[in-house]
DNA sequence: TTGAAAGCGGTACCAA
DNA sequence: TTGGTACCGCTTTCAA
């Protein structure tokens, strides 16, 4: 083999394909953008010298000449629960990186668990001036439509956080949520030694993210831990108001409690209630995300362990992937992989 | 403010620097690029531009341009542990993703806990020919100094997996190793509820990572578990034989082992053993490194954690250090952060 | 249906 | 000490 990408040889670019194929390079740039106006004949002569040569474009030479920008949108809910707000400092983050990257990305915000908002947002985007949009929303069968002739118009779309499995989203960009469910599951049976009372804390049954994780969750715990018994669920809404009002009841009702999985947000409300009552430090708490108030629980020992998505790896890699399916250009798969992260006091990243 | 970076208004460049300047393309470069032949006023007069317009280089143009190509070296030990060996498959995985990035990365094996071997290959890298280094060894002195020499010829050093901080390396690439070993302490711990016996299985007193992950476990044992005790400690060198060939002595010396610590490679000795006497599910046992044997071991309740550092990210983090470095350009810490990761069974990422 | 040539943001050679 | 200019790989306008 003599592949120019992995010798030594020069890469072979569009001169080369000119040369090669006895055409302009007008031409060859006509064939490899997909523009009308040449024979077919000609087409196929320099599609062989394309294949001949393992010609493979240069991205960065191609997209200074178009003096291209990526315009990236993301649809997130408008709410102040910690992890969309870290994701939305996240974006803020990347704004100068990503504009030496030659990428522009807004933020758009709608109110949460209404579909409607999200479909009228999806059908207003232009492909005229946005290269790809990045939704994490709930998903309705009005949603998912949306998100269809968004892709039809030529604008990318990749789910995120919350998956959309329903639509032809192009990538979905977050964890595998019955994954994380039945590891909180897993970590609480093995904290608890097998033994115990547990209530769960979800957020709301339109999100589908929070729907899978007590999927996971319920399985394990039927499947390996037959002594532990899930005997109340909560739906907080992602609201720490309406999580801390809940609790006293579920307290009432069920003082035996020995472990929490908090599976959505709204976890200052639930920090609140158990530093009040001081009974964090006889819970086994299992957690979702990496926010401070997670942060500070697992350092005073009111949280045991969180289950995690890192919000600076999901932001760039909806970023990654909107840009390559932009261009349709390839990605490296096990890059863009969100992993399930677990962490106890010990190996919480510093901040 | 109208930082063009982050408003709509177009990014200046050279020649907007040259108007603003009253100079010509060729003293900004030289000005750019620090070179010599330019008069104190007029450096001041360019670098005033610069300044005023909020100038940042575009790297893709100035690259291409150059016809640059980033050439690195990594120095790995010789060995076949399968953490090694999958470092070694991400890095020719990454060869054509690098290639399409301007970058060749050339790996060299060298034996493995032979400060001498790593020194030469130091010194014998030219810096005509290499932008970069990372290094995966033992913290000698002698390696420290030689680290210290290639930086000095200009090539951009960072330390792999194992640190170097008593070496001026550039960057360290790889997991705070106190940390990991804290963490898993912490899940042993947790798991066997606080009381047993412990095996501790290591690799050499000579590399700093095993070193740092006892130092860490033992600590949070002290602080966390009294009725925790490990009771036996052997020095594997990272060697699947010498591993299986001392486990049958520890076993007869301390029957009523609960636990077991493997902080450095050679697993599938350990796994071997388990597997042979059967007492691997009723023993807890935390491994490190995400390999074939880990997973399997895990899969089948032979292991049940596993710390690990992403293998992936460890090469393409040291590839976009290296870069940076070289270039001295900015990057981003977070994105470079290695994560100290936990697997159960539960939140392992697909193969 | 095709080609020539200018230009994207830089770099570097050669001449002044 | 400075400037003019060709060129990196690709795109795009204009003319043929």
């Amino acid at each position: 083999m003599s592949d120019p990408l992995v010798q030594n040889t020069r890469k072979p670019t569009v001169n080369d394909i000119a040369r090669v194929a006895g055409v302009s390079l007008a031409t060859v740039d006509r064939v490899l953008n997909g523009r009308s106006g040449v024979r077919e004949a000609t087409i196929d002569r320099v599609n062989c010298a394309i294949a001949e040569l393992g010609y493979v474009r240069d991205t960065a030479a191609a997209n200074l000449a178009r003096g291209r920008v990526y315009q990236l949108v993301f649809l997130l809910p408008e709410t102040n629960n910690e992890f969309v707000v870290s994701l939305e400092r996240e974006i803020d983050d990347q704004t100068i990186p990503m504009a030496l990257d030659r990428t522009r990305a807004r933020k758009v915000l709608l109110p949460p668990f209404e579909p409607e908002a999200l479909v009228a947002a999806l059908d207003d985007l232009d492909a005229a001036t946005n290269d790809g949009v990045a939704v994490f929303g709930p998903e309705t069968p009005a949603v998912c439509e949306a998100v269809n002739r968004t892709r039809a118009r030529g604008i990318a779309v990749v789910a995120l956080v919350s998956d959309l499995p329903s639509s032809e989203r192009d990538h979905f960009v977050g964890i595998d949520n019955v994954a994380a469910g039945r590891t909180a599951a897993q970590l609480m049976g093995r904290f608890l030694g097998g033994v115990g009372d547990v209530l769960v804390i979800t957020g709301s049954h339109l999100a589908r993210d929070h729907v899978e994780r007590r999927t996971g969750f319920d399985a394990v715990i039927a499947e390996a831990f037959p002594n532990l018994k899930v005997v109340s669920v909560i739906e907080g809404r992602d609201d720490s108001d309406a999580v801390r009002q809940q609790l006293p009841g579920v307290f009432k009702t069920f003082p035996n409690l020995s472990g929490i999985y908090s599976s959505a947000a709204g976890n200052p409300g639930l920090v609140d209630f158990l530093n009040d009552t001081s009974a964090g430090h006889r819970l086994t708490v299992i957690a979702h995300d990496l926010t401070n108030t997670a942060r500070s629980a697992l350092e005073t020992g009111v949280f045991d362990a969180l289950i995690s998505q890192n919000e600076g790896h999901l932001i760039r890699s909806a970023t990654r992937l909107l840009k390559a399916t932009a261009d349709n250009r390839p990605f490296d798969h096990t890059q863009e992989r969100i992993r399930t992260d677990i962490y106890l006091k010990e190996n919480m990243p510093p901040v």
